[in-house]
DNA sequence: GATCGGATTGCATAGCTATGCAAAACAAGA
DNA sequence: TCTTGTTTTGCATAGCTATGCAATCCGATC
């Protein structure tokens, strides 16, 4: 009875697989409709196999008979040839300490339980080979990969790239490794987050702005946490950091109304940006509450962008329209006012008009816009989005769903100066 | 002879590891210096051991034994627990197709001998459990991860926001995933570039301008592929990809010769910054083949930010000169220096001194600013790295050192307009 | 010297997929 | 029906580390 001792208990040793091709009747090798592997693993629930049979004549979901999981590696993929360029291992590392793999895993774990001297050895010992620990591994054995999927568009945007930077090297502070995707639109979200979750990312934390129901859907059903920042999604899975928007549209509205702002003009960004939204109903509620009738407010569309900043001030000008405050949904596109009232209409800041932005970008603080605005407090707004997604993947497995509101504040320059 | 016939072919079969251990004479399990599985797979060099002890006793790089290695995940790391949160596994799906593991794999891979009724099956079932394909194990298997570690710094500084964007849309284009990295200053390269490590990055795209030996070394001693862009950094693993800086001061210096500005000033950024020293040096040779003196030429320090170039022109103020064209090494410090010539000289662009920038940020074409650039030719260059980047991954092992420069292109604006 | 508790070490394994190989199924022609 | 060539399928394995468990070592106490 010791081991594999009768004839029956093939495959008996690993180490004799090569012999064992021609060891036994092949015609016993009956083929069944599945493996053995899978068998004997999942040998306790094979009764589902029938009920599951079943299902397997539906329909197939488009993303799954094209696009990311298809699309793959353009560039070289000869996986066998570059296999042989290995790296070192801890089984290396342990060879030339003269100890066992594990005592050198145990070298690289802060509490693990080892002799200095031990961990001496074997330091010395992976510092003259080169070794560095690998997680890769570590990721199969946990199911944590450690790493963070940062979904992120709009980079063009000074606020979105700071936020990005602040927020890497958060993450990374918090030993999370930053798997970048930049999308340019909501269609190649669905492939980029195959893609990340390919890699068993442990959370997703996305900046986008876009706000459509699609969009939760799809990154509530990756059954991992997320967190977004100045979104409006909502769904099993995801939390949120939010800028005080609305409660900042108000406080513009109350500036506005001091500056005896009669017929004040919110300039907005895409309807898709829940932020934009809030900012511009705030506004409105807080010119409602300072007395000022509906009707005086005046909304231009932009879409976040310089361009149509000055777009939107050059079709008011065409309008006829002389406006005495705005408020823009964001820096860039007041940036575009400001350049557009002095050139097409001849106007200037805060003598003619008063302005005020939003992100408090670098930009606003330049000498030649010199832009109120709204600064988002970026720091407190990550360390709330660390917290969350600490939360969260301590949650395990458990849906979480948490809102933060942080609140603006209101940076005060000469675009909104009290001229007497 | 049948499989594991004879009595001491223990250990006979995985399956029977939980009857095994009370089979034999526990005394019998001698320890020996270096673990069983390590011997054995790497019997063939044991000869090596006593050698590598000499090493053993050296004195350990102050990395290995503080800093990144150590400083291991903040966030909860009860790895047992989360492993119980299984995700759907290929088997699964293999057991609901009714096939085997295989079949999975190849359903999964464009090219893999499979019929399409079985992928069908397939893609059926993986698509009813949510089954997403692993890369997790297959970067195990090939040794490639399909990820590069992108090092980044100064995103503050829109060029770099927009050069990222493209680099990563091109990374995904060419199937690669950005594992980014952003680093304050040459100190935090050494442990970010462990901790890239440990996740078996295949490659490292840096735009990083700093260009120290140590940063040089401390790349190459990857010993894997890293391109660079507009840096001086020379080493066996190191390509670049420069734009023309040198060329670009030379066609700067012959607008100014062309404007006839008799003392031109060159606004300078960091020392450090490879790309600003060509620059500048190209200006300088450009102005003498102008037949400029060397005398004729101001040179003025900045940074790199917009507040440098401010300060830059205010102290030209207080040393009484008046320029009348600058050439500035980068499109930030030039705004800074344009509203410091307005605010603090009263001097306007381009009636009363030419400014050229070098970046072509989207705030140079801003009205306020209107600033002739030099545009880099991102797209030209994110393709060039890539190119390199698919040559040194072919290469497998061998380092490569290309070079490829890309000529800038000069975007004239209304700051070095012709006045007459 | 004997005993005991704590510290340290090594062994064996799990984790999941891609792939070489051989077997089986299939197709086609004789 | 038999042979032969092609396609498809399943089996078994490699890849590397972290960790439970058991064995061993070490130091202290009796």
């Amino acid at each position: 009875m010791v081991g594999g001792g009768t004839g029956k208990a093939w495959p008996a040793d690993d180490r004799l697989a090569g012999l064992r091709s021609g060891m036994y009747d092949r015609t016993r090798r009956a083929r069944r409709p599945c493996g053995a592997i899978a068998m004997r693993a999942l040998a306790h629930r094979t009764t589902d196999i029938i009920r599951y049979r079943a299902l397997a004549g539906m329909d197939l979901p488009p993303a799954w008979c094209q696009g990311a999981v298809w699309d793959r590696p353009v560039m070289n993929h000869d996986m066998r040839e570059q296999a042989t360029i290995r790296a070192v291992t801890s089984i290396d590392v342990a060879r030339l300490a003269g100890v066992s793999q594990s005592a050198v895993s145990r070298a690289f774990s802060p509490d693990a339980s080892i002799s200095s001297r031990t961990r001496q050895k074997v330091l010395a010992a992976a510092a003259s080979l080169g070794y560095r620990p690998n997680r890769i591994p570590a990721i199969m054995l946990s199911g944590r990969s450690y790493m963070v999927g940062v979904v992120i568009g709009g980079l063009e945007n000074p606020f979105y790239a700071t936020a990005l930077e602040r927020l890497a090297t958060a993450l990374r502070e918090n030993g999370l490794q930053v798997l970048l995707m930049h999308v340019h639109d909501a269609l190649t979200l669905d492939s980029a987050l195959d893609q990340l979750l390919s890699y068993r990312i442990d959370a997703v934390v996305t900046s986008l702005a876009i706000g459509s129901k699609t969009v939760a859907r799809a990154l509530s059903q990756l059954h991992i946490p997320v967190v977004c920042f100045n979104s409006s999604l909502v769904g099993p899975w995801i939390s949120t950091v939010n800028s005080n928007n609305h409660g900042a549209g108000a406080v513009a509205a109350r500036r506005m109304a001091a500056h005896g702002v009669a017929r004040p003009v919110w300039l907005a960004g895409p309807a898709k940006n829940a932020a934009s939204r809030a900012r511009g109903e705030g506004f409105r509620q807080g010119l409602r509450e300072a007395g000022l009738p509906a009707t005086a407010l005046t909304r231009l569309q932009g879409d976040d962008t310089y361009d149509s900043g000055y777009e939107a001030i050059t079709t008011l000008h065409r309008q006829g329209i002389r406006p005495h405050g705005i408020f823009s949904s964001n820096d860039m596109m007041a940036c575009g006012a400001i350049d557009a009232l002095r050139e097409r209409m001849g106007l200037r800041c805060p003598h003619d008009v008063i302005i005020m932005g939003y992100d408090n970008i670098p930009q606003a603080a330049w000498r030649s816009y010199d832009l109120t605005s709204f600064d988002q407090h970026t720091d407190l707004m990550v360390t709330r989005a660390m917290e969350l997604l600490d939360e969260a993947l301590l949650a395990k497995g458990t849906p979480l769903s948490r809102t933060h509101v942080v609140d603006a504040q209101l940076i005060e320059r000469g675009s909104t100066a009290i001229t007497d």
